[in-house]
DNA sequence: TGCATTGTTCGGGATTATAGAACTATGGAA
DNA sequence: TTCCATAGTTCTATAATCCCGAACAATGCA
């Protein structure tokens, strides 16, 4: 098994960073990690907004992430730990990512506040 | 042919600004235009950061711009003209689209800047 | 050694993106 | 009017990506 890529901070590109959080899912785990202040694994995230993600496209998913320079993996024992790299990003896109989850979390707020005014949610 | 689409501001997601801005030729293109004070039209951007893109498939770029909420397009005459919808973002997501452009021209200077120093430029 | 747990890789079917060709819409010029 | 040039859109086929089940790898423990 090949050992897990991390790109280098200057290395990462707002293009990956907005295309990794383009995902719903994507960016629900993103946003739980950077909310947490002890590091995730994977399977927290099977059941993620109301839907059940398969473990392979779980895995797809924290790739991406890894990829586009938004958390940091590591293996323990067993599990794989996930934690973010919210730090090392501020210093070279100064309010990137926290202007994309505030947005986001902004979002859900309305989504749960709005589900019993509206007449009908979206589904996707 | 089919009127344009614009989305009601409360109809636009994050995810969706995302997408759209997840692009690179997009991004530029927006970045553009939210630059410029005067409306832009979509032939200004046949040659986009040192590519050439062809007209249809800039026709779907100012297709995802537009339903994603970030650009309102008008036809004048022959030509579409195009402006940004930045206010009205703001106001639902603060900091989400100043944040991004901020952190992509912040990456165009350090490209530029950069070129001479690096060894090899990536490509793609 | 065997097995449970956690996560990765592989392979295909489904979805989405790209770009050439044909088309539509508008504004002049003849 | 009719014709043509310009600016964008739509259609379509190919290419690239995404998704998820099945098989596999890595670790820890009984």
């Amino acid at each position: 098994m090949r050992p897990l890529f991390h790109p280098s901070i200057e290395d990462v590109t707002v293009e990956q960073i907005l295309h990794a959080l383009s995902d719903p899912v994507r960016v629900a785990i993103f946003a739980e990690i950077v909310g947490s202040n002890c590091p995730q694994n994977c399977s927290t995230f099977l059941s993620v907004s109301e839907r059940n993600i398969p473990k392979s496209t779980l895995s797809q998913h924290f790739k991406v992430l890894r990829e586009a320079g938004l958390i940091h993996s590591e293996r323990h024992g067993v599990e794989m730990r996930n934690v973010s790299r919210c730090q090392e990003i501020n210093e070279r896109f100064p309010s990137l990512v926290s202007g994309i989850v505030n947005a986001y979390k902004l979002q859900c707020q309305r989504k749960r506040g709005g589900n019993e005014k509206r007449k009908g949610a979206k589904k996707r």
